[in-house]
RNA sequence: GUGACCGUAGCUCAGCAGGCAGAGCGUCUGACUGUGGAUCAGAUGGUCGUGGGUUCAAAUCCCACCGGUCACCCCA
């Protein structure tokens, strides 16, 4: 090969041969389990106006401040690679008037994402997420829906072992109170404070929590779950009972915290061990004020996310079964140029009764062809030259055992596809 | 954005007290004019990541940049 001139974007990936098996697996199921529950999809441009994702994911998270693919247009507009799924949803929910038709409204989507970050195991600057949200409902209920559809697509792609971690950060009401009693706690150990969590202890005191460093003392710093008012308590409360009545387990996780500010009241993860630094498979919550926030009248919704990169690490790494790939099933060698006409022919026919058919086309000697077919990995060759022709057969032969046999020319379209049931 | 380790053939890697760029696998061809996988023989394949510096001489030593990997940060 000549050198390449033009490399592909740090932290993007091309996907083919046999590795879109997982993309094929997790798309499949992901839109069984949404069939299931009800869900329809919603496809969304993958750039939006820059302000979409200002006002919904918030102006001082990460996201916004440092992970966007920001950039102006010809007409001098601000337009942004999409770095969430929830925003465009919830703008396209408003913006063609979804809430006519009764409420809620149940979305799944998939696709690509985009952030600026430094690539890492299980993190891209273009990766993939598949996601629901539940718009419209405040019960607890809903939540409830979101995290089983979540479970339910988990055990379907094949998986265990991973660990669901809820929590509820309350209203803004709650946050107020349970932010100054963290500043509180952590006021009178500043100075043991590493240098980056003394910056947070001002910016985004939340994030002390999750530090590494200060791991110790976030142990018995204060629990969201200690400063709910009675109605999101009460809406915890109610989620924890529909779980635990369905025996889902969970651990309540009161340092939960996200790192998109639309969230309010439940908030959940799902994790996996055999994942290294970046290990959340599946993140999600709810969030009261979004649609508000971006314009329509206050509708309660809910919803979750999860990666495709990172769930396919995991699949791989637990050594779970996927479907393989489908197999060329024919592969027509031919010898002469009347055969060739004839392959042409018999192709078409097959490829009418839905067989995947390949052929040459190249205009190799046999021996080359059946090399390639065995390349391509086809599960069976018909072989056709002049003299078959002449006796009006042609050899068929099955590639896995070399086994070989001659079938009349008019009855070779049938043959093959007994042979194919058969095999299925 | 910060830090550590790493960049040699399509792939996996060797070569690094500076002195002709190598191996295995793959690919192509032949043995085998109409029968794949196995075997054997031959061939193909490289700006040694890029640029600069030191030197008579750099894949090897030094610097910068780019890319990869992992971790921090943050998150899917």
């Amino acid at each position: 090969m000549s050198h390449i001139l033009v490399k592909r974007i740090k932290g993007t990936n091309d996907i083919f041969n046999d590795e879109l098996k997982y993309w094929y697996h997790i798309e499949r199921i992901f839109r069984e389990i949404a069939r299931r529950y009800n869900y329809s999809e919603m496809r969304t441009p993958i750039f939006e106006a820059t302000e979409l994702f200002i006002r919904g994911v918030g102006k001082e998270t990460d996201v916004v401040q440092k992970q966007m693919y920001t950039f102006e247009d010809r007409g001098g507009r601000s337009i942004t690679l999409r770095p969430e799924g929830t925003a465009p949803v919830i703008r396209a929910f408003l913006e063609n008037d979804l809430s006519t038709g009764g409420l809620p409204k149940k979305f799944y989507y998939m696709g690509p994402i985009f952030r600026y970050e430094k690539p890492q195991a299980g993190r891209m600057r273009q990766f993939h997420q598949y996601g629901v949200e539940l718009i419209g409902s405040s019960d607890p209920v809903a939540d409830f829906e979101t995290i089983k559809f979540a479970i339910d697509f988990l055990n379907a792609v094949g998986l265990r072992d991973y660990e669901l971690r809820i929590g509820s950060i309350g209203c803004g009401k709650c946050r107020k109170e349970y932010k100054s009693a963290l500043r509180k706690y952590y006021s009178d150990k500043y100075d043991q404070l590493c240098e980056d969590c003394k910056r947070r202890f001002n910016t985004n005191i939340l994030r002390l929590l999750d530090c590494k460093i200060d791991a110790e003392l976030a142990k018995s710093a204060p629990e969201t779950t200690d400063y709910l008012c009675d109605e999101c308590a009460e809406h915890f409360k109610k989620l924890r009972i529909y779980l635990d009545s369905l025996g889902i387990d969970y651990v309540v996780d009161g340092h939960l915290v996200r790192g998109l500010d639309y969230y309010t009241r439940t908030v959940f993860e799902i994790k996996h061990s055999s994942l290294g630094a970046q290990d959340t498979l599946i993140g999600g919550g709810r969030y009261d004020g979004l649609v508000e926030e971006l314009g329509g009248r206050p509708t309660p919704s809910v919803g979750f996310a999860g990666g495709f990169e990172r769930l396919i690490l995991v699949l791989k790494q637990e050594n779970i079964k996927i479907k393989d790939l489908p197999r060329c099933q024919v592969y027509i060698a031919t010898v002469g140029e009347k055969a060739r006409m004839y392959g042409l022919k018999l192709a078409e026919n097959l490829r009418l009764k839905d067989i995947s058919v390949d052929m040459d086309l190249m205009g190799r000697n046999l021996r080359n062809q059946l090399k390639h077919a065995n390349r391509i990995n086809a599960r069976y060759s018909i072989i056709l030259g002049d003299e078959e022709l002449a006796r009006e057969i042609a050899i068929f032969r099955d590639m896995d055992s070399g086994e070989q046999t001659e079938v009349d020319l008019d009855w070779m379209e049938n043959y093959i596809a007994e042979k194919i049931k058969e095999g299925d």
